[in-house]
DNA sequence: CGCAGCGCACTGGCCTGACCAGTAGGCGGC
DNA sequence: GCCGCCTACTGGTCAGGCCAGTGCGCTGCG
């Protein structure tokens, strides 16, 4: 009876560099630090913390490489608190698309998913003067056109970045832009095929148009299937036969 | 006009220890190390990388924090490359929920995306053999109704587990593992309110296997909306007013 | 008096060498 | 044949040291 109520956890070592990571995330955490602000140099970190320097130096390697801070060597004012951003998320995602074998599919299926959810939270809960902004953005797009694929792509980027802003959800943002990021790392000397470039660019802004129309109108699932099936109609090509029942399925109809 | 054409990165010093984590990685990556094989022990890898052992051990430090590997003090074998689970990802997710000030209403809305879009795809790719075991596991909750909420939560992590399983994409798997602890890390001790759990468990049973008639029917639309609807009647209390309306812009209607 | 340039004190990056508590597997005794 | 100890390793941590960089204050010049 008592045996099934209490339960025993797997004891597991806690290492020392461990602590000195918990301490400092949870100073952030709890607003204590703040970012742009500065931690103190190792050596001092080493007397506070009352351990060697090679241990600081492990805790400090752990929120380097998670990007909760970046040192530079010589800097006199010590370590920076950074701010959030994709990237302490597109690493992990990175190396799920590696180690996980995660396919072109099922990353475009998760592009769709995000990508679909942002356009529908923003086109329901943008205010008139993001409508002004969304709106600039595909001006750009538009002029963006005759000034080459790279200019076209950076605003394609910006009207997307726009989006997820305006959908006010920073982990549909950071998750969008790190997936976003792994699609394009994987496929990035597939596509340009500068023959039709100029075909894939206008059809690409008609869609967009589609979707700004959309979120004018305040229609989130308009907005969300337009995302769909635009995302689906670019990719479907690029990917094996196998899978494409799996980008059909995220379509409505 | 050259000054247009060729942009010029910022550099950053690469540190060495950086190196030898690309490396290791890349040899996950490239799967010639697979999850369960050892890495060689520090003192070996000092000697292949060339460098100090305190270098190597920063490199290790952020594999291991990152999930990649687990060293243990003793063992002759060497660290072990691990399987890739949730766990890289509920880190730096737990980190922006704190860091970023991620509201419960915003993980929520991640929930809602993240739930209907494995019912969505699971509805519409299950094999027969799977449907079989998603209405077990909706059995099984039927029957954890009568043996506490404990024994109903873990039914209920079950089936959910199941479904993102069955979605066959395991970034939505992961994300939603990873998110549904930090909701669950979030609210642990508001909710538990012993004198209506029973009828609380009840109306989440029904949802069930409302979605599981859906996911039966092949209907993904009706599986997301069933699985949309369920969240939000089950959150909306405990999210602050001033974010319910973006609880209501994942809704369909 | 203002400012440009230099030097210094300090930073982080990396190394060497050492000690300790664990672990696993082989070897010896029962 | 099996059990239990012993040893040769493991990783965790420490101390101390060298080096190339950086920022700031001081100095000397205009």
């Amino acid at each position: 009876m008592i045996q099934d109520a209490l339960r025993f956890e797997r004891v597991q070592p806690v290492r020392l560099y461990e602590r000195i990571v918990e301490q400092i995330e949870g100073a952030i955490t709890r607003g204590e630090l703040r970012p742009g602000e500065r931690l103190p140099s190792e050596r001092e970190l080493v007397v506070q913390f009352g351990t060697s320097r090679a241990t600081v130096r492990e805790a400090l390697r752990v929120l380097e490489s998670t990007g909760v801070v970046r040192s530079r060597p010589g800097d006199p004012r010590g370590p920076e608190i950074l701010e959030i951003d994709a990237e302490s998320l597109r690493r992990p995602l990175a190396r799920l698309a590696g180690a996980a074998r995660l396919s072109l599919g099922q990353l475009i299926v998760s592009r769709m998913m995000l990508d679909s959810t942002a356009n529908q939270l923003a086109a329901q809960l943008r205010t008139d003067e993001q409508l002004v902004w969304i709106e600039r953005a595909v001006d750009t797009m538009r002029t963006a056109l005759d000034e080459g694929e790279e200019a076209f792509s950076k605003a394609d980027m910006a009207f997307h970045e726009l989006i997820t802003c305006v959908a006010g959800n920073p982990l549909i943002k950071l998750g969008h832009a790190a997936v976003r990021d792994t699609v394009l790392a994987l496929i990035s000397n597939t596509i340009t095929d500068a023959a039709d470039s100029r075909v894939v660019m206008q059809r690409s802004l008609a869609h967009h148009e589609e979707v700004l129309d959309a979120i004018r109108a305040g229609d989130g699932p308009r907005a969300a299937h337009a995302s769909l099936r635009s995302l689906y109609e670019y990719y479907s090509g690029s990917v094996p036969e196998t899978e494409r029942a799996a980008l059909k399925a995220m379509l409505p109809d």
